[in-house]
DNA sequence: TATTGTTATACTCTATAACTATA
DNA sequence: TATAGTTATAGAGTATAACAATA
């Protein structure tokens, strides 16, 4: 009772749950992040702490952590908990903040800014696996959608 | 140092997470069950339990707690807890399976059927509103290719 | 031996509230 | 008074492991 593949049936999408715009998001949210995780571990990161370093490449100098909050859309509190992970293996610093004894100055070191090729490297190979079902046309437009609703959405800030 | 809207900058993607399939997934997954569990809850309902509700009414019988965790990709222990939720507020049964004295028969109740129209319309309006940066077509692009993609994702099972 | 449902447990992700040290 | 960072805590979401009943 049981064929090659999966006779029973969870491969296909149940045209019931097609319409419902959080089984569509939170399935391959939480497949993604099972998938790129582990990959992940070996160089000392995950798919968070990589975008928090992402960042900080990103951006001129350091970042306090409110700052990296706005951007990622993330409590403060919890990212905490993100730059204590990244400071204990080394990839970034806690300064101080010129004009401000509360800030910290997140910055990036230098073994963080080297671990990034090999980290941005294993991102590719696994997000172009779990995109491997789309065209290179349809990830991008995927990918543009999603923004453009993250964009849209308030979230919570507003008046 | 604010001003309306939030000049503090989170509203737009940072360019360096543009590119983060694990961040755009994540996001919007997690906003979008925040604004709908609230909507759903005076009718006794959230997103995963409404998804149940709308696979047992599509399924020509009652469906198995196995079946059902089959059809929406998640673990047998979970979908315990969901059943359960479900039963206790009347929307549905566990009954028995004629030839196998393991398996529960999960049916839909006449209150459950009845829950379902106005949970759907909830579930509209949120979603619409959630959509609501992106035109009609761009909706069901977005939708589309999140199905496409977890159709082509095996998740767990797969020799 | 394998499967269905159950329970206990554990892990992740994230936020709120309260505290501190500043501003 | 308000803000940056911290801590404690709580809650949602999900899974694994082990067990009983049954296949």
């Amino acid at each position: 009772m049981r064929t090659r593949g999966g006779s029973v049936g969870a491969r296909v999408i149940p045209p019931a749950l097609r319409g419902s715009l959080g089984f569509l998001l939170n399935k391959p949210a939480h497949e993604y992040r099972e998938l790129l995780d582990p990959r992940l571990e070996p160089l000392g990161l995950t798919g968070k702490t990589l975008a928090m370093l992402k960042l900080l490449e990103a951006a001129p100098g350091p970042l306090t952590q409110h700052r990296i909050g706005a951007l990622a859309r993330v409590d403060r509190s919890t990212i905490v908990t993100l730059v204590d992970l990244l400071e204990g293996r080394g990839f970034v610093s806690r300064g101080k903040v010129p004009g401000d004894r509360r800030a910290h100055a997140v910055a990036l070191t230098p073994k963080g800014r080297a671990a990034l090729p090999a980290a941005r490297r294993v991102e590719a190979r696994v997000q172009a696996a779990f995109l491997s079902g789309l065209a290179p046309a349809e990830r991008r437009t995927l990918m543009g959608l999603l923004a453009r609703l993250l964009q849209a959405s308030r979230s919570k800030e507003e008046a």
